[in-house]
DNA sequence: GATGAAAAGCTTTAAGC
DNA sequence: GCTTAAAGCTTTTCATC
């Protein structure tokens, strides 16, 4: 299990994923689609090495589950004005349940935010974030976290470069 | 600039981002298919309020200059036998440029990284890791970090939760 | 640079194995 | 669960604005 039901409900609308282990057929539909996922459905059977019409059940079966959890394209960061990137450890201070509620709720979707990692440790949480420049990295951190009275301690850590792996599929 | 080419060619086959200022429609076409990389080009037309011919037009030139850089399936990684996910951060020993690329070329390429992040600062990259479980990632660091002569110090943090931003786009 | 129309190609459904 | 075939859409090209 990945986050077991205790205490919050799951978000609205999904599932969690069913049990049903993976195929080899499903596996490489996911590796297909994690390499390219605007691929046509055409390409993608040819690919795996099954019929249109199976690629299609298999591909909407994945999304169904929960397996597959959306297509997303991927920016170039200095493309859109984002050349400036940053880890922040932040730790709380309050250990009030509504306090960090509020917290959880607002920053993982303040502009610039590319992902939120919530930890165990002497840090709570790790914001990766994507800004314009230095000069709005420094204002990020006094706007959003340094003026909250529930953050206790920020440590901001400048990315010089964020290389992508080989993703989740077994090797 | 994102990374100034000093010491280290471009990686092959990738011309930077033309320095073109990206305009409303092409802002609404990233935007679109960062919400959903596989929607038809005629959805992707009807969304920005283009014809057809223009977003298959606008899409492909936003590719060809490196501000799209991939379309990616998203999976579920419990599904896919990786549900305990850490972050490592790693301080490396020796400053020997020759170790440090061997370090740089081999680590992000190891079975369950999902990304690495080179950072400045006392840690020298940071490792966002997906395995099976706590069993899995004990031996992961062993094997892969703490047998190198070249790592000086690494951290485990288990994430309880990774929360996706709203994405790189301006607000 | 953007559009519309036409040809080529793809997706989707349903019936059959 | 897979395949095939046919109808309906989508993509892509290109002449035109």
């Amino acid at each position: 299990m990945t986050t077991p039901s205790i205490g919050r409900p799951h978000p609205a609308g999904q599932h969690p994923p069913s049990g049903e282990p993976l195929d080899e057929v499903d596996r490489r539909i996911l590796a297909a689609l994690i390499e390219d996922a605007r691929m046509t459905n055409k390409q993608l059977a040819e690919m795996v090495g099954i019929a249109p019409s199976t690629a299609l059940m298999r591909t909407r079966a994945l999304s169904e589950r929960g397996i597959i959890t959306g297509f997303e394209a991927k920016v170039d960061l200095a493309a859109v004005g984002r050349s400036v990137q940053a880890l922040i450890s932040v730790r709380l201070r309050a250990h009030d349940r509504d306090q960090i509620d509020a917290f959880t709720a607002r920053v993982p979707q303040l502009a610039g935010v590319l992902a939120t990692f919530h930890t165990s440790g002497a840090v709570d949480y790790l914001l990766h974030i994507a800004v314009g420049s230095t000069e709005e990295l420094r204002d990020w951190v006094l706007d959003n976290l340094a003026t909250d009275p529930v953050v206790g301690h920020t440590e901001t850590t400048l990315v010089f470069e964020r290389i992508p792996g080989p993703g989740p599929l077994p090797a």
